[in-house]
This record gives structure tokens, sequence and C-alpha cells, in this order.
DNA sequence: CCGGTGGTGAGCCGATCGACTCACCACTGC
DNA sequence: GCAGTGGTGAGTCGATCGGCTCACCACCGG
């Protein structure tokens, strides 16, 4: 058996393989899918087009790969907490925050946006990766809350969606369209902080007393 | 004077700049701005590509002036009613709605998104045209009503854009990112009116009495 | 020392692109 | 019928692209 030679080589074969992702990535974000050559790609990896095209078939497969290795960069979630729903939603909403203002974020929505109409495979990754585990955690969440009696939540697929777009159209999809939009961490908590007011004020069942505003 | 003689040229050449326009405008949302050449613009709008370059200097002027002109389709907003808010809000929101809602706008914001870090001064003409107008519309309302003593908002940018949030997070945003996303004019109404509930939760003033939930 | 795996560099291919030019034609109003 | 404006069609140009091939080399483990 040849198998610690197989071992070596496909040790080296994955470095490049690091290498060319690692420069497929920087140059599609920053380019865009058409404008970024296979001949830069093995360039600014520093490895030859041939060794380039036995690691990916095609330009789309290099693609595919690129996004769909970004997207695992968003770790998996860990279970949201209980009992308080202010602190319930507010971790949930910071983490969704925190996973939003990633530097590669940006360009990354904006490459995959504009191409998934002709990678329909892709979608699936961005589906199960993206936005629905924060979707689902909240939803997992208010439901437990709702069993529980803390909140009174008929619709919700809709509250879930009501609370993470309070917070993304602030913080995440201004940056898509406004040139320069940037939101300072402080304001981002602020953000979170009063997505999760509203949420409570509309939702949360007014135990103790009536929902006070300070 | 050949005042006439140019008139009627004019009259020509502006036709056959639609016509352009009109080509241009269906083959850059279906393709993208890199897969659409100007020869497939030429000769899908009838016109040869001497004219297309008398009429448009560059590519880069032809896209600019594709997404100007159909960024321009969003009529002049009318002046937002006063005195309920939840009248008013449902108001605002059903038109934010049925404006993301129109057929071209998923195609449209795709490639805006994608393009717009290349044509920098597109970006004003969205930030104009686009989301900005219902964003001040609801600002300017948010705002009157406080005023008013109906509601009580002290951050009323971040109130506006949780209203707006809350329904474009389910009306649109999943369209750009979710394959075969659509939602019944029913649920959008219904999505409409969950976020004027909330954001009415959220600052109305509890006049007559306890906000109820039903 | 040798077999095998993987990388290398160079080159070729057909196709397409944006940009530009130019001679010629159609049509109008005077 | 004449002048002028605008459209037309064809052609050219240099550049780039994705995809593919092939002979050759580097390096490992046995």
């Amino acid at each position: 058996m040849s198998r610690a030679v197989t071992t070596y080589h496909q040790r080296i074969a994955q470095e490049k393989r690091a290498l060319i992702l690692a420069a497929a990535t920087a140059l599609f974000l920053e380019l865009g899918y058409d404008r970024t050559s296979l001949a830069r790609i093995a360039e600014r990896s520093g490895v030859s087009r041939a060794t380039l095209f036995k690691q990916f078939p095609s330009k789309a497969a290099l693609f595919d790969a690129m996004v769909t290795e970004a997207w695992s960069i968003a770790e998996e979630e860990d279970p949201p907490p209980t009992g308080d729903i202010v602190a319930g939603l507010g971790t949930i909403g910071h983490r969704y925050a925190e996973l939003l203002g990633r530097a590669r974020m940006t360009d990354l929505f904006r490459i995959v946006i504009a191409e998934l109409p002709r990678f329909p495979e892709l979608a699936n990754a961005q589906f199960s990766h993206g936005k629905m585990p924060y979707f689902e955690s909240v939803r997992g969440y208010l439901l437990a809350e709702h069993e529980a009696g803390t909140v009174r939540v008929d619709d919700v697929d809709l509250a879930a969606t009501q609370f993470l777009g309070m917070i993304s159209n602030y913080v995440f999809w201004p940056t898509l369209l406004v040139p320069g939009w940037e939101v300072s961490a402080e304001r981002v908590a602020q953000v979170v902080e009063e997505a999760v007011r509203t949420t409570a004020a509309r939702y949360a069942v007014t135990g103790p007393g009536p929902s006070t505003n300070d």
C-alpha cells in the first residue's frame, strides 16, 4: 500500500487547495464573479493554472466551493437561554448582529445575491447556513417562551422575522446599498436592545405590572 | 432655423433611445451586467450598434441610465395621513410593501447591489429614489405624531427603521436569497398590519386604556 | 534507486467582448 | 431638390476569457 505516499501528497494538495480558495475568496469578493479570472486566482495563490484545474474542474465549481467555505465560518449556534425574554432575545440579537457585522459579510452577500440565480445549488447552502439558523433560533425560543406563558405569540414565524428585521434593517441591509454606511458597536448594541424592547412590548405577557418605558 | 427638423430628428432619437433602454433593462436584469453584451442589446432593440454608441458613449453610461430610469418608476410619495397611528402607519406600510413587491424590484436590487461598488454615482440615485423616501416618510410621520402626543418616540430614526424592517424582512429581502420565496397579497397585508400593531404596542401613548391584544 | 502522485509552465484554442470608424441611406422641412 | 440630421450595416481592432493538453520535474515512502 502506498497509503503514506498518498497521505503526504494529499496534504500538499490540501494546502494548495486552501491557497487557491483564499485567493479566490479575496478576488471574488472584491471584483465579483465575472471580473475575476482564473488566471489571476492562480497567480495570486502562487499556483499554476494546471493545478487549479486539477483541483477545481470549472470556475463555477471553484466559486461554489468558495461560498460554501465562507459560509461555514458561521459556527454552530449555542442553545438559547430561557426564562427572561429580554435576556433571551438580547443574547440571540447580539449574536445575530455580530454575525452580520463581520468584515466579509457585506461582500459575501453582495456576490451571493448577484450570482444566486445562476447557482441554484448554492441557494440551499445559504438557506441552511445563513440567516436561517438565527431565524430558527428565534422561532424556537419564542415558541418555548410562549408555552411557558412568558409571551403570547400567535404567529411565531412573523414575530421572529419582525425581531430580526428590526436589527438587520439597521445594521446590515444599508451596508449593501448605502456607501459608507457604518454603525458603531455602541449603536449596534442599542439597536438590538431596542428591538428586544419593541418585541417585548408587543408580545410579552404583562404579568407583574404595566409595561413601563424606562 | 432648422428647429422643426431638429425636433423631428430628436423625436426619432428619443424613440430609439427608449427602445435601447427597454432592451437594456430586460437584458441587464436578466443576465447581470457583465453577461449582457452591447451587441445583444442592439440586436434586441432593433437598433444598429452605431446608433447605440451615438446614444450612449459607453456600456457604463447605458447601465447608469437604465438604473436611473428604472428607479424613477417609483412615483412621488403622497403626503402621509395624520391622527390615527394605526391608519397612518398602515397606509405608509402598504405603500412600501407595494413598492417592494413590484415585478422587477428583486432583479433591480440584485444588479444594483452587485454593481454598486463600481458605480459610485449610482449609489446616490438609489439613495434618493429607493428606500429613503419611505424612510423619510415614516420618520416625518412619527415625528408629527410624537409632537401631537399620539406616540412617544425618542429615537425616530430607529423607530422608522424598525417599522420598515419588520415589513421588508418578510416581504422583500428573502426574495433575494431564498429561491421561490413568494408572499401572497393577503399575507403581505397581514405582515404590514402586524408591523403596525407592534410599532403601536411599543410607541403608542396608552391613552384610553391598556393596549389589548385583540 | 524507483514507482507514483501531484505540481509546473507554457502554449493553444475558439469565442466573445467593448470600442470605434466610415461610407451610405432615409427622411424631414424649407 | 437641397441641406442637414440621425440611423445603418459592416468591418476592424486589441484584449481577455475559460478550458484544455502535455511534457517535465519534485518529492515522498518503501
